[in-house]
DNA sequence: GAGTTATATCGGAAGAGCACGATATGAGAA
DNA sequence: TTCTCATATCGTGCTCTTCCGATATAACTC
C-alpha cells in the first residue's frame, strides 16, 4: 500500500523548482544517515526524562552511589535503579564497585555540554 | 505513602560520612533547580524521536517546507506535520508562511550542537 | 554457614508517545 | 464564491515508557 500524499508532495516539489533539474534527487541526497540518527535518537532518548536529567546535573561534582542519588531524587529505590540503568545503556555514565556500593559517574564531559546547551534553549510558552 | 527505602538510604548516607557533619543535607543542596530540569527534558524529548532528528539534519543546508521535508521522511504528511509540531513546540525551530507553504528553519545553532555532540556519544552495544 | 544490606531486576498497571487515515483550515486561483 | 492544493489537527489503535512493590543478587558481617 503506497502513502499517495507522498506522490503528491513530489508532484509539487517539481513544480516548485520547474528551474533545477531533479529537485527530487536533490532532497533525498539530504536524508541523513540512518546509524547516525539512530545513535542520536537513542541518546536523547535516554536524556529525555526529567529524573534523569537531574541524576546527570547530581553527579557534575563527582560520582555518587546509588543511595545519595536516591536522596536526591526523592524517589524509590528500584526508581533511581532503572533510570540509571538507562543512562548507563545509552553510554552517559560508568560505574565502579565498591564493596556493597556502586558509585556511579559521568561517562563523558559531552554530556555537560549537552545538559548546558539544552538548558539555555528558549522554549516557547505555549498559547 | 511515605518511601521506606529513602529513608533506608538516609541512614546508610550518615554512616558513610560520619566524618561529615550533614551529609544528607549536602545531597539535597546537589538537588538541581526544577525548571532547568524540566526545560532540559522537554528539549532532549522533542529531540528523541528518529524522525525528528532527521528532520532538523535535514535543515542543517537550508529552510524547507513541509512538503519537501516529506520526501526527506519518506512519510505521510500528517505523520510529517506532526513531528514539525513538537519540534517547533520545544523551540527547535521557527517558521515562514509564503502563501501555501510553510518554511520551517533551524531556530538556533545550538541544535547543531546537540545534533553534533550526540552523534559523537558512543553507545555501548548490548550484550 | 545465616543474617544483613546495597543494588539490580521483574512484573504488570497506568500513562505517554506514535502512526496515519480522515477531516479541517486557510491561502491562492478561477 | 467556489475549487484546489499545502498544511494542520483530530481520532483511534497500538506500542513504548514509567512507576514502584516484590523479589533476586551480591557482598560484607557474625
Amino acid at each position: 500500500m503506497t502513502d499517495e500524499t507522498l506522490e503528491a508532495a513530489c508532484r509539487t516539489i517539481e513544480q516548485l523548482h520547474e528551474d533545477e533539474p531533479d529537485p527530487v534527487a536533490g532532497l533525498e541526497a539530504r536524508r541523513p544517515d540512518d546509524d547516525v540518527a539512530g545513535t542520536q535518537a537513542t541518546v536523547f532518548g535516554a536524556l529525555a526524562n526529567d529524573h534523569r536529567v537531574r541524576l546527570l546535573e547530581a553527579l557534575r561534582e563527582g560520582e555518587l552511589c546509588v543511595c545519595e542519588l536516591q536522596v536526591v531524587l526523592e524517589a524509590p529505590q528500584s526508581t533511581v535503579a532503572t533510570h540509571l540503568r538507562t543512562l548507563r545503556d545509552a553510554g552517559l555514565v560508568k560505574t565502579r564497585k565498591k564493596g556493597k556500593w556502586t558509585y556511579y559517574r559521568i561517562a563523558d564531559t559531552a554530556v555537560f555540554e549537552l545538559l548546558d546547551v539544552a538548558a539555555a534553549v528558549d522554549v516557547p510558552s505555549d498559547q
